[in-house]
DNA sequence: GTCATTTATCATGC
DNA sequence: GCATGATAAATGAC
């Protein structure tokens, strides 16, 4: 198996509770995720239409205007890229019927 | 407009359906004997979707709802536990 | 870059 | 009214 991600990974989860930890304690605090607004998604949205892979000059110019990290920016880039993938799957899935 | 409709329908969550009780049970019965490592192979998914009659997908999702609310709440889950940890003992036995 | 995850949130079932 | 399955942000391995 390729065990990857933050599975097994000792500095993201939560620590031994009542015995049994699949991790060990967070040194770092992972950031709460917070849901992006109806016009932010547009926004992403509408240029992921464009190109689905964001120049780092597009992605600054976008981040700056939402209001977002340019992190966000990528992050969310590669996220809808994944989400792509998963309907398209489902569409191919459901056309075999 | 159709594309809001397009993906409202492409939405599972719209369409949600609970498992049924025995794929439920097979699913706990992975989990809770698996209770110290509970990440299933790509391999174990796939015979599970299989078992189960649900998808690979949908497996995934199981097991990720399922690691995150029991850690959140071990108490909550005690007694399910014990039970799958008693019916693993018995086909254990036999 | 992909992708298996974690976590919070969403939408539904009952 | 919560339980449950799926999705949306966010992280980290590779």
């Amino acid at each position: 198996g390729r065990q990857q991600g933050a599975a097994g990974r000792a500095d993201l989860a939560w620590g031994c509770v009542a015995g049994l930890p699949w991790g060990a304690a967070p040194g770092r605090t992972r950031k709460k995720r917070k849901p992006y607004t109806k016009q932010q998604i547009a926004e992403l949205e509408n240029e992921f239409l464009l190109n689905e892979f964001i120049n780092r000059q597009k992605r600054k110019e976008l981040s700056n205007r939402l209001n977002l990290s340019d992190q966000q920016v990528k992050i969310w880039f590669q996220n809808r890229r994944m989400k792509k993938k998963r309907v398209v799957l489902r569409e191919q899935a459901l056309a075999l019927y | 407009a159709v594309m809001i409709l397009r993906s409202r329908f492409l939405d599972a969550r719209r369409k949600r359906r609970n498992f049924n009780k025995q794929a439920t049970e097979i699913l706990n019965e992975y989990f809770y004997s698996h209770l110290s490592n509970p990440y299933p192979s790509e391999e174990a998914k796939e015979e599970l979707a299989k078992k189960c009659g649900i998808t690979v997908s949908q497996v995934s999702n199981w097991f990720g709802n399922k690691r995150i609310r029991y850690k959140k709440n071990i108490g909550k889950f005690q007694e399910e536990a014990n039970i799958y940890a008693a019916k693993t003992a018995v086909t254990a036995t036999n």
